[in-house]
DNA sequence: TCTCGCCGTCCACTATAATCGAACGACTTA
DNA sequence: TAAGTCGTTCGATTATAGTGGACGGCGAGA
């Protein structure tokens, strides 16, 4: 690319994209990660031995795996998180208060990234999860978060990841995008329905500290419940009132 | 070292290590990177500028720090996991029905690592998650894993991770842990209180598939419930129905 | 306002460490 | 039994990581 081109250590890289292979396989040995990456067998066999050493990869008979550890890594970067920490309680109790499923999510190279949720007993079972990404223009909590980013951010991201639908509703022009940001900001909160899974819809509100987005929280409904412009403003009240919590907890909590 | 020593590909490890250290101090940059690992500033700054290609790690502003990647990719390992896939729904029930917490553990490295944890009503909040490690010995879990392990596989363990002891109550004689694993092996469930967090017991039970111990539910409780002999007994029946349910479900289901 | 010192970043030379083909023993299949 | 896999090992070649020094930017202190 660039004449001066900036050094990277292609063995770094290299063994990232055989765990990323690892993950689309979920096993495999030398010879499949050869043919698969076009590199000899025996480089292959010493990525994965190496691999092996860092336990993010486990060697099962021969054939190799990614292990638990990412799970570890990752679920310990959350739980010392600051905003988790800060959130967790008055999520749950958000939870209870609206019998909803609760989430909290940040953003993250361009993506949603769910950080927390919190079930209640009414709540959608979508298969929603910590740590689970989705494109930020086709959800409440996503667009809480856009609309609070300087518009050249909001262009990046959207050079980037496009505006890929994934549902019938999903917004894909870009005006119609940043007017809805506008109107967004003016508000205060987003909601969406049908526009990132059919038959869901939710309430998000962005969690600003210090001027900045650290993310937003958001409570996700079936459809026919979010539609009703009564419970949908009871549920943005109950919202606002625990992002408030989580910001002055957060300002002066930790 | 060795004349015949195995390859291993140092920049690989050494890029692990620094993710280490980075897990360590949550930001640094390579400055501070070079001084705790002894290398040179380039070197550490060559390291961070290609990790930060990979998007496990995330150069915000000159500091660099773990991305939640790590949590993406342990989370979709997690969710796609054919065991957990299996249990979840069935775990869900049991919190329900006896109002404990529920955890869901496999052994990995030598540890106890929580795969997925289903609250009740009046489960303890201990800070217990989904990705969480704890020494095998420690707990009912871990131990009901132990007894399904060959004699000289639970040696290995022994020696490689010590008995450390967690409280007064954790066992730390190899004879007293081997007698009590062959009387978990003959009940078919395991049992402690306070031997790895005092207040905190629980009952554990191994799934069992293909003659290979593939994990083992457990159900956490207060100290003093659990000491009650007829709420064990009723926790523990419970208990079995649900490992049987998973085991039966693995079998055909999947 | 200016200076000093530290920071992250970049560059080019050198020496090390990754690469690669070939060969081995163990299994599976014909 | 034989042919074809597999994962693993070895050693020579060469691409590549390691390294010190230089650059520009930033903030603290004079």
């Amino acid at each position: 690319m660039t004449t001066g081109g900036t050094p990277t250590m292609t063995s770094v890289l290299r063994a990232f994209d055989i765990i990323a292979v690892l993950w689309e396989v979920k096993r495999a040995g030398p010879s499949e990660i050869a043919t698969r990456m076009s590199i000899p067998k025996s480089t292959a066999h010493a990525y994965l031995r190496t691999l092996a050493e860092t336990d993010y990869v486990v060697n099962d008979g021969g054939e190799y795996s990614l292990s638990y550890r990412f799970l570890m890594t990752g679920s310990r970067i959350k739980h010392r998180n600051s905003l988790f920490r800060v959130s967790e309680q008055l999520l749950a109790e958000l939870a209870v208060e609206t019998d909803e499923l609760v989430t909290l999510v940040v953003e993250q190279h361009d993506e949603t990234v769910i950080l927390h949720t919190e079930r209640g007993d009414r709540s959608l079972e979508l298969g929603l999860y910590s740590g689970m990404t989705t494109p930020l223009h086709t959800n409440a909590t996503g667009k809480a978060i856009l609309a609070q980013l300087p518009d050249e951010r909001v262009g990046e991201i959207i050079e980037t990841q496009g505006l890929e639908p994934v549902t019938e509703q999903t917004i894909t022009d870009e005006r119609v995008l940043r007017s809805e940001l506008a109107d967004i900001r003016d508000a205060g909160h987003a909601v969406d329905w049908n526009q990132q899974v059919v038959g869901m819809g939710l309430v998000g509100i962005p969690i600003n500290i210090d001027e900045q987005v650290a993310g937003a929280v958001g409570i996700v409904t079936p459809t026919e419940r979010i539609k009703n412009e009564e419970y949908r403003r009871t549920l943005l009240q109950k919202l606002q009132e625990t992002v408030d919590s989580i910001t002055i907890k957060y300002r002066y909590g930790h």
